[in-house]
DNA sequence: GTGATTGCAAATCCTTTGCAATCTG
DNA sequence: CAGATTGCAAAGGATTTGCAATCAC
């Protein structure tokens, strides 16, 4: 069962009621590793000739995340981000000069994912990360 | 010296002007170890009758953050809040469950700053980093 | 059928911006 | 004095909301 399914049958068995709109948005967050706004999955599902009212795609998302289905980020763009729950582990670098967002491997993060569980039985989330910092190339003007 | 003086002889040595707005505004920001939004700082400001435009707040928070002199925190809802610090860096474990706050050292956070370095040529802000998880009493209950 | 959900448009909220007036160095 | 900074008001962009129409169960 492909992870948008397991989403949609668990919100049937909460009582939700599964319209072709919650399903098209939920197939669009579920597929991709990229996090995306809500305007960012309306362009998706416009690709596909499917007209979603933004509203529909803000609530639905909104629902999706205090149901605990998809990761909320503010990425200090101006605008929240989803993802989905499967979506591997990786941080975002944001530059606090210029804004630029850095995808950055996960392989960073191991020693304070191992760390904090150790020292601290701290299990951080590591899909929920967004560090600040400067670019290498606002770092040279300074 | 105070931090808040700290701030204004660097940002003075840097070329920036040092208006009445912007030491008000620096005052009120390096004075607490609260977060606080634009907001939060006009209501602090005219408090003591001092009536400072938004704009100037925000544009002083902004440069303050660029600089380097305050905190930047996106993750609460709706609005950006900022915060100094002026004691040694290190982490807060945040425990999404339960809300509570773990101080951990800033060794665990070693390996990340020198792979973004490496890797990315990215300068992470260790000081004052807040990392999301679940802590050991939250982790047994799930 | 009935209550949940949608679409639409207007409303809100936070933040940014253009520009003339005002200050700092 | 020159250029940086402010205030003001208006613009901008993201998100929310009221309400009638529509749809899932």
């Amino acid at each position: 069962m492909s992870y948008s399914q397991t989403i949609i049958a668990n919100l049937r068995q909460r009582g939700y009621r599964i319209t072709s709109q919650r399903e098209l948005i939920i197939r669009a967050i579920a597929q991709g590793d990229l996090h995306l706004s809500a305007e960012d999955v309306l362009g998706e599902l416009q690709e596909q000739t499917q007209a979603i009212n933004l509203a529909t795609i803000y609530r639905t998302l909104e629902m999706l995340w205090a149901e605990g289905f998809v990761y909320r980020n503010d990425l200090s763009e101006g605008k929240t981000v989803y993802t989905t729950l499967d979506h591997g582990p990786h941080a975002h670098l944001v530059c606090r000069k210029c804004k630029r967002v850095i995808d950055a491997a996960p392989e960073i993060l191991q020693q304070l994912h191992e760390q904090a569980l150790i020292r601290y039985a701290f299990e951080v989330d590591l899909a929920h990360l967004s560090l600040f910092g400067l670019c290498a190339a606002c770092k040279d003007l300074v």
